[in-house]
DNA sequence: GTAGTGATCTTCT
DNA sequence: GAAGATCACTACG
């Protein structure tokens, strides 16, 4: 797996080098793949982070070390992707460009409009078809579900966190600028 | 265009 | 019992 044999010091350098890289997903139904745009690095020692409070049956992915899919259910009806990095943090993709499989991403949103098929972290979930039977997957060349190094992005905007309650002066979220494949601007 | 709210259910307090 | 790393739809301007 290219991008975590690379040497990075933090997660939040993950969070960096994983801007431009591809999010691949080999179905039943065909090959889905996307660029990704938009990531948000969630810590140890963070508030926001669902690992904050320690280990639990939900969480446990996250201390898998790197290289893991972390996927979590969240709001009664969807799931959100994250990589794993050190133990007890992890990478938040929060929006992907598609590049190939793009019927079955309408197909699986529901929706023709491109822009929206994977402008958020639960609409990427959906359109890959990724669910929690992908929790605790490692991201290897042999895995259906993989992650390969990209071309970095130009132009990388760093912002606050999107839809969190505590931790909001963090600024954890990146994403390419003039993109317009990421969920908010 | 923006603002507000309902959906829906697991997880943790 | 409450909140949640969200989305889509409606109302209004």
């Amino acid at each position: 797996m290219v991008v975590f044999s690379c040497v990075y010091k933090s997660t939040i350098q993950l969070a960096k080098e994983l801007l431009g890289c591809f999010l691949v997903h080999e179905t039943s139904k065909g090959l889905i793949k996307g660029r990704i745009v938009e990531t948000e690095a969630y810590l140890r020692n963070d508030e926001a982070s669902h690992s904050f409070r320690g280990k639990t049956e939900r969480n446990k992915t996250m201390f898998n070390g790197p290289g893991f899919a972390y996927v979590y259910f969240t709001y009664g009806m969807h799931n959100c992707f994250n990589v794993t990095s050190k133990v007890g943090e992890a990478v938040l993709i929060r929006a992907v460009e598609p590049l190939e499989g793009i019927e079955l991403m309408k197909k699986n949103r529901k929706t023709d409009i491109v822009r929206n098929l994977c402008s958020g972290p639960a609409k990427l979930t959906q359109a890959f078809g990724i669910s929690l039977k992908h929790d605790g997957v490692f991201l290897d060349e042999k895995s259906k579900l993989k992650i390969l190094k990209g071309n970095k992005p130009k132009n990388v905007v760093k912002t606050t966190r999107v839809g969190i309650s505590s931790a909001k002066d963090k600024l954890y979220r990146f994403y390419e600028k003039g993109n317009v494949y990421i969920s908010k601007n």
